[in-house]
DNA sequence: TAGATTGTTAATCGATTAACAATC
DNA sequence: TAGATTGTTAATCGATTAACAATC
């Protein structure tokens, strides 16, 4: 797909953050916001709201601000939320269903469409709205008959870096890993990390050194 | 705590991965690395390990390159591991057991020791290797007889933002959050978020846009 | 020693902030 | 219209990469 411009890696990573908020402000009835109030409300500054949405114009009229809910739609469409996605999850631990059972994603396109596990005593089990657990080993199977856009993978490092190629594999397009570990993907697979740990460390280092 | 020299943002949230690729090459039994063999390893330049490390001073050596276990324990202190922090979890949902059974978090220091819930059905089950569940209504007095440094946030928004100021009057030091908010808490109070559908929703915009 | 590799400075690149003319 | 606020350029700041002298 064709970018208008090019938009900057730091401008795409806060995109999400934007769309929540004016997610609330639509909730709450606003109609326009000025950069000023938004850059108060999201401790940011007002530059940066202006530099940043700029990249997709035509939102932002002198003198009055931001309309909220052109706005909304519009970064809901550059963040590719006008669409489903074909999603499954690997592994039906407690992180593995409680991505597979939360309503928030799929309400956003994220359907999610069945979990895997190798633990046979989990096998036909079903998680929040009717998604049914398979058989780790019925992965290759299923790739070959439906299409995944997305997999999350909620296993450990070890069998994380087993399943993947059988993912490339088959056909999937894009990786969400929450395993300790980084994948050896081709270019046109994509993988998005959520690496916990990482993450208590940093909070560890800020805790540390403050 | 006073730092040697000052550690910019970026180096710090690459540390963890240095600290983890760093683990690997222990258990391998790697007695040291040049810049060059890690940059390939990790896939980033060379120069900019050189530069990372640097501030660390004295684990490189020309001609040699980096002491692995020396690093990997230096990298360890500069992060906190090698301290104990006790550590509650607010929410007995799928994600806030998974946070509170995770063995990896405890043997970093990160003692899980009460999981906090609404739902008087979960009162005095237990988690992992024996971590209670107490009813919310009990965190306050919890919180009094208890020293508590990192409380992880594993419940719904609204919820949250009522629990957040318990917290920090409780005297806790910081807050890791899964909650899809902002916490308005007040400077000494660290919070480090982990959004869920933030991450999911750049994976979307990669889809999107490759 | 000679070769390898760091430590560190300088150059480049990218991202953020400031400023203000354009304009609703 | 006058006031408010954007769009956009220029200035600043910070982070990454390149280069090479220092040195093990």
């Amino acid at each position: 797909m064709q970018d208008r411009k090019l938009i900057s890696k730091a401008v795409i990573n806060r995109l999400p953050r934007y769309y929540r908020y004016l997610g609330l402000l639509k909730d709450q009835g606003v109609e326009h916001i000025s950069s000023g109030d938004f850059s108060r409300m999201m401790k940011v500054t007002a530059s940066q709201i202006r530099q940043d949405l700029n990249h997709f114009g035509g939102f932002g009229q002198q003198g009055y601000g931001y309309n909220v809910d052109k706005l909304y739609e519009e970064i809901g469409k550059i963040l590719g939320l006008d669409r489903v996605y074909h999603t499954i999850v690997i592994g039906a631990g407690r992180i593995g269903q409680a991505i597979g059972s939360y309503e928030g994603f799929s309400n956003r396109g994220f359907r999610m469409e069945a979990l895997f596990d190798r633990d046979p005593a989990k096998h036909g089990d079903e998680v929040g709205s009717g998604i049914k657990i398979y058989p780790l080993s019925y992965l290759k199977e299923y790739l070959k008959t439906h299409k995944v856009d997305i997999a999350a993978v909620a296993i450990p490092s070890e069998a994380a870096n087993a399943v993947v190629p059988i993912l490339v594999e088959g056909g999937v397009e894009a990786i969400w890993n929450f395993a300790h570990t980084d994948f050896d993907v081709p270019d046109n697979v994509i993988v998005q990390s959520v690496h916990l740990s990482e993450s208590l460390m940093q909070l560890s280092y800020k805790i540390v050194h403050h």
